[in-house]
DNA sequence: TTCAATTCCTGAACGCCGTGTAGAAGATGT
DNA sequence: ACATCTTCTACACGGCGTTCAGGAATTGAA
C-alpha cells in the first residue's frame, strides 16, 4: 500500500482506474469519429490491444459503460453552460440566459455525438437505468435553468400564462426541495417556466443537430439568436 | 394482365406490392414493440416465415427499408397535424396553431418509436440518404407551419426581433419558391419565424419522448399547453 | 525467497445481426 | 410445353455482446 494524497491506494487500484479511464476515452474517441454506433466493446479492445472480454473486468456490461460515458459527457455540457453563464455579471439576467443557451448550442455543435448520446437514442440496444443515466448532471442543468428563471422572476412572473396552475407536488421532489431551499419564495410556476425554457433552448438545437434544419435554413445561428431574443423579451428582460 | 382501376397491374405486381407492404407493417410492429433496434431483417423474415435474404428482393438494403418506413411514419404525422389544423376554422389562426401543436404531441405520445425514427437516431447503423429521408413529408410540415405563421403574420410580423435580417437566399430554394408562390408578399422573416415555431413545438415534445421530462414534471401536458399559449400570444394572437 | 491468493487477460464458443451469392422452386406469358 | 423471370432457400462471411474455463502475472504474507 502506498498512501498518496493521504488516501490509501494500491498500485493495482491505480492501474485499474487508469485502464477504466482509457476505456472511456477510447470509447469517446470512437464515438466522435464514427457516431455512437462505433462504440463497440470489440473496437475498444482492439484499440487497446486487448480482447473484448477483458472489458468486463471494468464494466459489468456495455450499457454500464455507456451510462458512465453519458454521465461524463453530460457533466461536460453542464460545466460549459455554467461557465458561460458565470462569465456574465449577475446584474444582467438576460445576458446570463443568452450565454447559457449559446454555450449549450456551441457545445452541441462541437460535440454532436455527445448531444445524441445525452438527448437521443444513445446507442443501438442501450436501455437507460432507472431514473435516467445522468441524474446528477440533469439536476444540475435544471438547477441552473431554475436559477436563471429565478433571477428573471420578478418581472417574468406576471407575464406567465397561468401561474396559479402549478403546485410543488407537480415536480420531482428533489428538484422541488432544492428549489425551495435555494430560492425561498419562488413559486412552483417558476420551475414550470424553467422547464419550458429548457424545452425552448432544446428544440432548435435538436433539430439542427439531427440535420432537420441544415437544408432548410442556411444560418441556424440566426434563428437561434432570434429565438433567444424573443425568449428573453418574453421574460420581461433585455439582452 | 388484369386491368383494375384502369391501371395495368399484373398479379405478380400485386403480390409483390402486398409483400412489400407486409414487410413494412411487420417492421413497424416490431419497432412499436421493441424500439427501433428491433427492426432487423432476420426478425421480419422470421415473423413472415421467410429467410432474411428474401427481403432483398423488395428492398435493396436495410437502410432502404428504414427510409421507406420513415417516409410512411412522417407522412402519418403530417397527416395528423394537418387534419387537426383543418378542424379549426380559418378565422382562428391561434386555434389552428394550437391544434397543430397538440396533434404533434399526441401523435408523438401515441407513436414514440415513430418519433424517434423521424427525429432521432433511427436505428443502429442507419445512414440517411442525401437530402434527408423524408424530404417530401418534411416539406409538407414546413409548408404547414409557414401557412400557420402566414395567417398570423399581419399581427406577428411587427413583433419579431429582427425581421430585416433575412433574405430568401437564406432558405432552401424549394421552400422559398413554394412559400413565395403560395403566400405572395410574405417576407422571408416569416419563414424564419415558422422554423422557430417548429423548434418551439419540438423542444418540449422531444424532451418528453426521450424521458428527460418524465421524472421532473408530472404533467408535461400542462407545460406544453402553457408554452403554446405563450407562443400564440407572442404572435399577437389568442387561443 | 517462496508460495498461495488475487487479479487480469486470452481464446473459444454461443447466438444474434446485415449482407452477399448460388441455385432450387415456382409462377408467367407465349 | 417450354423458356423466362421472380422469388425464395441455403450457406458463408465478418461483425456484434456476452459468457466461461483456464493461463499468466502481480500481490501480500510466510
Amino acid at each position: 500500500m502506498s498512501t498518496v494524497n493521504s488516501v490509501a491506494v494500491s498500485r493495482r487500484e491505480r492501474l485499474r482506474a487508469q485502464t477504466a479511464q482509457e476505456i472511456k476515452s477510447i470509447a469517446l474517441a470512437l464515438m466522435a469519429g464514427g457516431g455512437p454506433d462505433a462504440i463497440s466493446l470489440r473496437a475498444i479492445a482492439r484499440e487497446m490491444g486487448m480482447t473484448a472480454g477483458a472489458i468486463y473486468s471494468y464494466y459489468a456490461t456495455r450499457d454500464d459503460l455507456i451510462t458512465t460515458l453519458i454521465e461524463d459527457v453530460y457533466t461536460s455540457l453542464v460545466d460549459a453552460a455554467e461557465a458561460a453563464r458565470d462569465a456574465v455579471p449577475d446584474g444582467d439576467p438576460g445576458g446570463r440566459i443568452l450565454a447559457w443557451a449559446q454555450a449549450v448550442r456551441e457545445w452541441a455543435l462541437a460535440n454532436p455525438e455527445g448531444f445524441r448520446l445525452i438527448y437521443g437514442d444513445p446507442v443501438p440496444g442501450y436501455q437507460p437505468p432507472e431514473g435516467g443515466p445522468a441524474q446528477e448532471a440533469e439536476h444540475r442543468a435544471c438547477a441552473g435553468l431554475t436559477g436563471l428563471v429565478a433571477a428573471a422572476w420578478p418581472r417574468a412572473g406576471s407575464l406567465q400564462p397561468d401561474g396559479r396552475g402549478y403546485a410543488w407536488s407537480d415536480f420531482d421532489p428533489g428538484l422541488a426541495a432544492q428549489t425551495q431551499q435555494e430560492f425561498p419564495g419562488l413559486p412552483p410556476a417558476a420551475v414550470a417556466l424553467a422547464l419550458r425554457v429548457w424545452g425552448r433552448m432544446h428544440g432548435l438545437v435538436a433539430l439542427e443537430i439531427y440535420g432537420h434544419l441544415r437544408t432548410l435554413a442556411h444560418d441556424p445561428a440566426a434563428l437561434y439568436r432570434d429565438e433567444l431574443t424573443d425568449l428573453i423579451r418574453s421574460l420581461g428582460l433585455t439582452a
